[in-house]
RNA sequence: GAGAGCGUAGCUCAGCCGGUAGAGCAACUGACUUUUAAUCAGUAGGUCCAGGGUUCGAAUCCCUGCGUUCUCACCA
């Protein structure tokens, strides 16, 4: 290929075009990454501003615009161009566009980002127009977007290249600002309730407060072995007793070396909180209130679909002790049963594999989990979890096997996980030291007792209901997302080996 | 960690009873100049995920690996 060649025609490949006009454009006029471009006003502004103009009139405004380039129409007469919030069509006509502007269309691509400074009109087939006097060249792409009718559907492509997935999807652009609005609806919703937030160590030397599998990570000046956190619970509950606030809560990330999968992503979104003077059946309402208050921003309404599924945050929820919800599922009456080997021989005849070592209360929250967790489509609070599981809940009055914990289930997902917080610092410390002698039994080597949260506990923290709230999974439901990976941004991937 | 499916042009997909690849969009050349997935004519574009095997011949059949999706397991 010759000089002249390259010069009058371009390769026909979609990214050696680009490249090559990216010279020439250098060439020609100078930066193609300007620095400072100013925008008189954005496309939904403008599209706002003018939606009472009638089609086929022209307002004489003078405008500037700007926006990606999406499709172009006639040779470049036509062209849509977008920004986040909108977009708007530019026109070109050699009868009032100057030469030296039309002169730029042959080296705009698909996928540019162009600034435009024209008259505004609606044409005569309704669509609000920017007639072109200047277009001003702000990032030449040098990759082709995807196709335009069908969008990018591939679904690693959308998780791995998350920028082409929402310059090309609606959907998932809305989704994504459905998140944020849900994130700042908590927000919002728990500073109303007077709840004061609070950030608290990402970096863990001991880690607690849920049992998990943390990532492991090192200080090097500290010479630290350290943790990210799987649960932010242990120092909010020292936030509590500081007196700092009687409601405390914190929107963070939590991290958790276990599996992947559509509703597990190694890092994710809680919502922790801690209410002094309040019971888990004060937290309850709380979550009813927060629930409705979501649905009603994201959808203004507290009935929604997922799926195929009519579900409702109208609250109150349903309210069903554990022990109760297995007895309506298989007939079995754990309050009735007095001993570990009585409840392995119930759950054995009824069909379930158990081990040898599990507990009353491990065969009762097995059987929930086989037979009625699925079962819980609607939002519902489920009460009366047994102690051996929940380190951190206060008894039952009148009932030692049981605590005052909840979770609130939907779509057979759990959501939400409360307790009555344990405050009784020589029952504290029992639990936790019985936690990790299981947690070492399993093998767990590196668990230790954090001192520091059991030395703030002997200094009294009062008594509180305190709250997790999946987040992630809060915005699935509510965004009628079926796998994690639509509603993180960018979610956790293997390496690419390409 | 286990099982099932998928991996073909930049994107969306066909081809898969083995005979060495095709469409639409995007791109390029030109026509057209008030379009709306613009239209029309033409052109170019592919180590068919990687490696190995069977075969005269593999995108197609078999094995291994990688990535991915789903289901299950652990968990939220």
């Amino acid at each position: 290929m010759t000089d002249t060649n390259t010069e009058t025609a371009l390769s026909s490949d979609a990214t050696q075009v680009r490249a090559q006009k990216l010279k020439l454009l250098r060439e020609q006029i100078g930066d193609v990454y300007p620095a400072h471009f100013h925008r008189t006003i954005s496309n939904a502004e403008l599209a706002e501003k003018y939606a009472g103009v009638e089609p086929d009139t022209e307002t004489g405004d003078i405008v500037t615009v700007a926006g990606r380039v999406y499709s172009s129409r006639n040779s470049g007469m036509f062209m849509d161009i977008r920004d986040a919030g909108g977009k708007v069509q530019i026109f070109s006509h050699k009868d009032t566009t100057p030469e030296e502007a039309r002169a730029l269309l042959p080296m705009i691509d698909i996928g540019d980002i162009i600034g435009v400074t024209g008259e505004v009109r609606r044409t005569k087939r309704g669509e609000l127009t920017v007639n072109a006097k200047e277009i001003t060249m702000l990032t030449k792409s040098l990759l082709p977007m995807p196709e335009k009718w069908h969008g990018l559907s591939d679904i690693e492509t959308r998780y791995r290249k998350r920028h082409l997935d929402i310059m090309t999807n609606e959907e998932s652009k809305l989704r994504f600002r459905q998140r944020s609005k849900i994130i700042s609806g908590i927000r919002r919703f728990m500073e109303d309730e007077n709840f004061l937030e609070v950030e608290t160590p990402m970096l863990h030397s001991v880690y607690g407060g849920a049992t998990a599998e943390p990532f492991k990570t090192h200080h090097n000046t500290l010479k630290l072995d350290m943790y990210l956190r799987i649960a932010p619970e242990l120092f909010l509950k020292r936030t509590l007793v500081s007196g700092l606030t009687d409601k405390v809560f914190e929107i963070n990330r939590n991290f958790r070396n276990e599996g992947v999968s559509t509703r597990h992503n190694p890092e994710f979104t809680m919502m922790e909180c801690y209410w002094a003077y309040a019971d888990y059946e004060d937290v309850m309402g709380l979550v009813e209130r927060l629930f409705a208050h979501l649905a009603m921003s994201i959808h203004g309404s507290t009935e929604f679909k997922f799926g195929d599924k009519e579900i409702s945050f109208k609250g109150p929820f349903r309210r069903v002790p554990m022990p109760e919800a297995v007895r309506e599922a298989t007939g079995i009456d754990f309050l009735a049963i007095k001993t570990d080997e009585g409840a392995r021989a119930a759950a054995e005849a009824a069909g379930f594999e158990v081990e040898k070592d599990w507990t009353w209360g491990e065969c009762l929250a097995f059987i929930f989990e086989e037979k009625v967790e699925g079962t819980l489509i609607q939002p519902a609070h489920v009460t009366h979890f047994p102690k051996d599981i929940s380190p951190f809940a206060k008894e039952v009055p009148g009932e030692p096997r049981l605590v005052e914990r909840f979770e609130t289930y939907c779509n057979a997902w759990e959501i939400g996980n409360a307790f009555s917080e344990l405050n009784d610092p020589e029952e504290q410390r029992r639990r936790m030291v019985e936690q990790l002698e299981q947690a070492h039994a399993r093998g767990e080597k590196e668990k230790q007792l954090d001192e520091e949260f059991l030395d703030a506990i002997d200094q009294g923290m009062p008594p509180a209901g305190g709250l997790g709230i999946g987040v992630d999974r809060l915005v699935m439901l509510l965004t009628d997302s079926p796998s994690i990976r639509d509603v993180i941004l960018f979610p956790a991937r293997r390496a690419k080996a390409d």
